[in-house]
DNA sequence: TGGTCATTTGCCGGATTCATCAATTGATTA
DNA sequence: TAATCAATTGATGAATCCGGCAAATGACCA
């Protein structure tokens, strides 16, 4: 027996959940970046960022090139980009539709009652 | 001033991360559901299952048509399944990444060390 | 009006996640 | 070899999330 796909997804959704994890993969959108470059990029402590590179690197999100003393890191898979552009319009496409019924509460002065 | 774009996209995200949410998702991909279907389709508690739809409603994922004492839900955003497809086609390219190491190392005998 | 059905809310202990600090490892250089 | 820099790991209290039960709400029927 093995995990039930809803549970996967779940579990990739949720290393998703993290503003600083959107963030480093933001970043790596550009491409490769060095450890020492996301720390100021990102704005997180070191072993914190440390902590969530982890964290994606073990849910084969991100991937790790060591040349030396540095660590690079990349996305392993640039689907994530799409996936992260899809949500961006469902987000965009929520807020939009809030400012409208903003909008409409503002001009008619009553609460969001129903449109009849 | 107001929440950071990452910050939203994560929150987004994280509400996608949990398996029964998923799961209220993937039913709902064939259209409207009353929550008295969603319960034995989903397989959770009534009111835990009711939890996890106030947490969608509030994040805007789902809608709400109340007929009578009957509540039908439905995804407000069709983009979202988009969205599940695309993160299914990610989940499916790491599985066989992994798979494809997985046969590599039975078929040499040897641990996950460099192919040189 | 009283009772029943569908759904939601409140509450709460247990589990998980977060963010910080200190300590560790590994590579590089004096 | 010792000192130093880059990055990771471990430990910990605070905050958040989970999932179950009991109670409340709201619509409908007898």
């Amino acid at each position: 027996m093995s995990t039930p796909i809803y549970q996967v997804k779940a579990e990739f959704f949720k290393t998703l959940g993290h503003p600083a994890r959107i963030r480093i993969l933001e970043v790596l959108r550009d491409g490769e970046r060095p450890v020492s470059e996301l720390i100021p990029e990102v704005g997180i402590e070191a072993s914190h960022l440390s902590q969530q590179l982890g964290i994606m690197r073990r849910a084969n999100l991100i991937q790790v090139r060591k040349v030396g003393a540095n660590v690079y890191y990349s996305v392993t898979e640039p689907l994530l980009f799409e996936l992260l552009e899809v949500a961006k319009r469902i987000i965009t496409a929520s807020l939009t539709e809030t400012q409208e019924l903003l909008e409409q509460m503002q001009a008619s002065g009553t609460g969001p009652g129903p449109t009849t």
